[in-house]
DNA sequence: TATGATTTTCAGCTTGATTTCAGGAAAAAG
DNA sequence: CTTTTTCCTGAAATCAAGCTGAAAATCATA
């Protein structure tokens, strides 16, 4: 999930960026209006977060200009002035939302969701190293290559992924995906991860599923070196 | 281009109604939460004004009733709460814009034609891959070649159709288009899902109706190879 | 009511998912 | 160094989800 902010503050748009990859999104960030259209059309953002006072081109020109230019990408306008009067200027430049500095983060997510959402685009993954795990399609992804995940492959994965570098045992993974009353052995976990290892190897992914001896399975994500 | 608006205070619902009209649009009201939701389920309203005060269910719950639902006509809300916390409940309830009350007619203006802007032109077809599915006629239509889909198979298309590649579960289907208290069984949709491939072929559609274990099914569109 | 269209039912089939098992490799203990 | 424990792995067996064709039941309409 791609965002552009357009942002000549150069503290505030470094910070938003964080809080946005703390979050997954995949972010760039330019610091004045001129490059800020160039970049937005590309078409490659899923959105674009846009200030209005900046040097050279101020934001209401910049939507506009992308607008005219036929690129439809999503744009959440940010700004301290809270006029009414620059409420609507921004709107009928073809922003699609307007929020006034200064805003919660909580806020700024939320719309950030709402924007998404309406796109089509949703946001429902968890990610390790540079591997996905879609939680719709159950699959695995890396890059361009992805696999299919059985219903018990994807269940362990999940566990996986949401305790990252913590060990998960067996008899965690036996109650949790077989179900505490199951006859299921710590055999299965064991030919299960193997079914993983082999997928995420398939894909070129960097996550190792590290088996520490009496205290389960945890994962690593490998260096990536030549 | 028709408009909802769901408020329970009738004055302000009428006068926002006939602001709207002389703006052109075909504006309807209702007074509570829950024959909005129904009337909003209809799906022939190109946009809902909703309030968040309401007796019976309030805004929120509408929001997230109706996108439950699949419906994904774009939401205003509406509301004398001005708090961060209301705006983020609002926005993830799946409202798609949160205005506070009191508010600036043009900037509801304004912001309503963002939100239609966005929406793109009225659809009474979904198309997905290289085929129309025509919502008047029940018709699935693909270059010269067309058919005609009985009334369930024409809802289930429809459900695929608009979760385009994301999965629909068989059980959805079963409640949404068979209903929640019918006695249907999986195998329905299993048939169901066959007629469909077979009229989908008829016609030379490249889409694929594709089962994942457990998931459900999804749509895909076939590369077009020589 | 008769006719054709639509929907439901069902049994057998195909294929993918899961379990089982036996033997090998590696770490820990003695 | 040897034994024990734990983990890994490939192959075979078993199980279950989804597919299909045909027939029966139901519905809609002339």
């Amino acid at each position: 999930m791609k965002i552009l902010i357009i942002e000549d503050e150069v503290m505030l748009a470094e910070s938003l960026k964080a809080l946005l990859e703390t979050k997954g999104f995949d972010v760039e960030t330019v610091h004045d209006g001129e490059s800020g259209e160039e970049y937005a059309e590309l078409g490659i953002y899923d959105l674009l977060i846009l200030d209005v006072m900046m040097p050279k081109m101020n934001g209401y020109d910049v939507a506009r200009r992308v607008r005219e230019n036929r690129c439809s990408t999503p744009i959440l306008m940010l700004t301290a002035k809270s006029g009414i009067e620059d409420r609507i200027e921004g709107l009928n430049a073809g922003a699609d939302y307007y929020l006034t500095k200064p805003f919660d983060t909580r806020e700024l997510l939320a719309c950030i969701n709402a924007l998404l959402r309406r796109q089509g685009t949703q946001v429902n993954e968890l990610s390790y190293g540079n591997t996905i795990l879609d939680l719709e399609s159950a699959r695995l992804i890396c890059g361009e290559k992805s696999v299919r995940l059985s219903s018990r492959e994807f269940d362990v994965m999940r566990f996986l992924m949401q305790a990252k570098e913590n060990h998960v045992s067996k008899e965690m993974l036996l109650t949790k995906v077989w179900g505490y009353d199951s006859n299921a052995v710590e055999n299965h976990v064991e030919v299960y991860v193997g079914f993983l290892r082999k997928k995420l190897l398939s894909i070129g992914s960097n996550i190792k599923i590290e088996a520490v001896r009496r205290l389960g399975y945890h994962l690593e994500a490998a260096e990536n070196n030549a």
